[in-house]
RNA sequence: GCCACCUUAGCUCAGUGGUAGAGCAACGGUUUCGUAAACCGUAGGUCUCGGGUUCAAGUCCCGAAGGUGGCUCCA
């Protein structure tokens, strides 16, 4: 019934991979790349044909299919050999840990995790510190993997009888009558086997530099009403060597996470009393309108009318845009004094309200309770900027000559996230966008579309992000249109990044229920993916609003509106952007663009005097007159990032000149006038744009 | 929300049952110095909050708040 693959090649074997075997010759990829395996111990694999093998499995040769080895330098290379860590560390977990039961264990884009369902609760670092030892003598045991084609019903039996109750149910999702692969590894003293599909490592001693991270809860199979599980996440790497890169990287991503940043740079901060709506601090609060300034001054080449809405509405205005039934949980519902205090009124819940009658009530109370709370809420903070867009469109009569129409708006906007997910400016309750509507007519969305893709770039190209990878998320099966309505926005999407060359990945069937979107992810200095800009198209909105414009043919059609935005939440893409210059924010952004240090106190006036001029040109400049060495000035200047240093002593000041050090080039640029620098400094602080002709009339 | 961990001076952190500590920052003074940290001194704490155990709690236990890392990249 079982079919041990490691046999030797061309002996006689009921099942190889559902077939039967004979009619070709049968080898291993360790046969085939005999001559390169015996110099390199980096091979870990082979590509046959589109499949990832081991070593050790043997398949049919078909010369006219090549044969390629899978080194540890490759990422499918690395993910074997991070699979396989998987597998020995649930191996040391059942050893120190027995009845702990196995799930699964896959290898992750920066390492690999296994999850266990151990009886006695979750894992201590103490346990960690145990595991990875074991694993340790696990490995340079050197034990060989071996895979083992079995069917369905035998590995059933097989994990049944181990009591993995998870591996069971992993194999009932497994159709009825296909064949599943085993993976032991073992020495002969004591077997592991896995239900896995592979493949591995030779033998456990290729596994050379492992580590492990952290543990997490994590339900099985991601689903919150299952149980919950006891994650091990840890990496592995091809040599000691690559691990401590690895390392080396994870500490400078610590060094310049924005959290740390944002409290050094005092740019923003977070207090008890509003958890997870930050406060901009002076420094921080200059950038954010630094990039609220620029995408303002794009909006004039563009053609976007900014607006100013309110932060709260009758809740009648979610109702009718759908955010009240499919939003609900991530929306604020203010209460005022004035209802709360009728609540009371009309429940006698004031003082007084603890007699024996009171409390006889309860029924009754109750039941009022739930009725005047449901009375309450009537209010509600707004989460999205569209249907305050909606509501304006729809106040007057408009024309097909107002289209497309298209209107800004850096409202705040409040969303209730839940405690877990909250992360600094990444992710939080109270933020703003550099949000948009454009309300066209169907034929207009192509246009539309390309236009906003130029000046996508345009904005990206400005904060120097040079990887754009664009995704293009098409229909989900739970929609509201029609078929033709998706075909034409669907097709819109891809023509417009077609015309403009640009290339993209369709995510299929991860639009949003009311049409599909782009999305933009940008590429960090750390190569850390970011969603930023996002346009959708949406049909379902100026429905539910009943908006309606008059055509050249003088019948009423109803738009069609387009949610976009480039940075997307600012307080987010400050966080990004912050990570991606490491504090370090150019001459433009920057909250202080200079600091004027003094050598020593006879050079105070002159110092006064330079940032008197730099300030009459708009430039933000301060001077350290303070009683530090020069050394020290230039340190903590150099500590709050700021773009240049500029030194005045004596010398400089008898000739009207200044001495400033750069920040980017990290040395003295030497004397020169104070007017040249402050020419120098006036031209870096000019916000960067791209002369482009094709721009909406 | 759930799991684990964390919360001590403005910041970074030490302190594992016996009356709270360092460095930096702040403040005062001395020093006036040429490209990443001058020197001396002063002040600063309900050890996140609320309960409990104990002769004694920053330290142990329970609860709350806030924060950190996770919560399918499916064998």
């Amino acid at each position: 019934m079982a079919s041990d693959e490691n046999a030797p090649a061309g002996s006689s074997q009921p099942l190889v991979e559902g077939r039967s075997a004979g009619q070709h010759v049968r080898v291993t990829a360790r046969e085939v790349l005999a001559d390169l395996l015996a110099k390199d111990r980096t091979i870990v694999g082979a590509r046959v044909g589109g499949r990832v093998l081991d070593l050790h499995t043997p398949f049919e040769r078909d010369p006219s299919v090549k044969v390629e080895p899978i080194r540890t330098s490759d990422p499918e290379g690395l993910r074997i050999i991070r699979h396989s860590t998987a597998h020995v560390m649930a191996d040391a977990v059942q050893r120190l840990f027995p009845g702990t039961k196995v799930t699964i264990g896959p290898a992750i884009e920066a390492g690999f995790y296994y999850d266990f369902d151990r009886p006695s609760g979750p894992f201590t670092d103490d346990d960690l510190e145990k595991i990875e030892a074991k694993m340790r003598e696990i490995i340079s045991a050197g034990k060989p993997f071996r895979r083992e084609l079995v069917d369905r019903e035998a590995a059933h039996q097989l994990f049944a009888g181990m009591g993995e109750t998870y591996k069971r149910e992993i194999i009932d999702a497994i159709p009825v009558g296909e064949d599943v692969s085993l993976y032991h590894h073992s020495d002969g003293a004591r077997d592991w086997v896995d239900l896995c599909e592979g493949p591995h490592v030779p033998d456990t001693s290729y596994l050379a530099a492992i580590k492990l991270v952290s543990v997490a809860g994590a339900y099985w199979r991601g689903d919150e009403r299952n149980p919950m599980l006891q994650r091990i996440y840890g990496t592995a790497f091809p040599s000691q060597k690559a691990l401590e890169a690895h390392l080396k990287l994870i500490a400078e991503a610590k060094e310049r996470d924005h959290r740390k940043l944002g409290k050094e740079l005092e740019l923003f901060m977070f207090h008890e009393y509003a958890p997870a709506m930050p406060f901009l601090l002076p420094r921080g609060a200059f950038v954010y309108n630094a990039l609220v300034s620029y995408v303002r001054d794009l909006y004039v080449d563009y053609r976007y009318e900014e607006v100013i809405t309110p932060q709260i509405f009758d809740k009648k205005l979610f109702d009718t845009s759908g955010h009240l039934p499919n939003y609900r949980e991530n929306m604020y519902l203010p209460v005022t004094a004035e209802y709360l205090d009728q609540a009371r009124m009309a429940l006698r819940l004031g003082v007084g309200g603890e007699g024996e009658a009171y409390r006889e009530a309860d029924t009754a109370r109750d039941a009022a309770v739930i009725q005047q709370l449901g009375e309450l809420e009537k209010l509600a903070q707004k989460p999205m900027n569209c249907p305050s867009h909606c509501l304006i469109f729809g106040q007057r009569r408009r024309s097909y000559r107002e289209l497309p129409w298209r209107v800004a708006d850096f409202g705040r906007l409040h969303r209730y996230e839940r405690g877990g997910v909250v992360h600094g400016l990444a992710r939080v309750r109270s933020f703003c966008q550099d949000d948009a509507h454009i309300f066209c007519a169907p034929d207009q969305i192509q246009s539309e579309i390309a236009s906003f893709l130029d000046l996508l770039q345009e904005v990206y190209a400005a904060f120097k992000f040079e990887k754009v990878d664009i995704k293009l998320a098409t229909r989900p099966k739970k929609r509201i249109g029609s078929d033709a309505q998706w075909d034409a926005a669907e097709s819109a999407l891809a023509e417009a990044l077609k015309g403009a060359n640009l290339r993209f990945e369709v995510a299929p069937e991860e639009g949003a229920f009311y049409g599909p979107k782009l999305e933009f992810h940008v590429e960090d200095a750390l190569r850390r993916s970011w969603q930023l800009g996002t346009i959708q198209v949406d049909y379902a909105l100026p429905d539910r609003f009943d908006l309606e414009f008059t055509g050249s043919d003088g019948i009423s059609h109803r738009p069609v509106m387009l949610h976009r935005a480039i940075l997307g939440s600012l307080e987010r893409f400050l966080s990004v952007y912050l990570e991606h210059v490491a504090g370090a924010f150019p001459v433009w952004l920057a909250p202080e663009q200079a600091v004027v240090v003094t050598v020593s106190e006879k050079q105070a006036e002159y110092a006064d005097e330079v940032v008197a001029m730099l300030r009459s040109r708009r430039l933000r400049v301060r001077a350290d007159t303070s009683s530090d060495k020069l050394g020290a000035k230039i340190r903590n200047a150099r500590l709050l990032r700021v773009p240049y240093v500029v030194v005045v002593g004596d010398k400089e000041a008898a000739e009207r000149k200044v001495a400033p050090r750069s920040r980017d080039l990290n040395k003295d640029l030497g004397a020169m006038l104070l007017e040249e620098f402050a020419d120098k400094l006036q031209a870096e602080a000019i916000p960067p744009r791209l002369q482009k002709s094709a721009r909406p009339a």
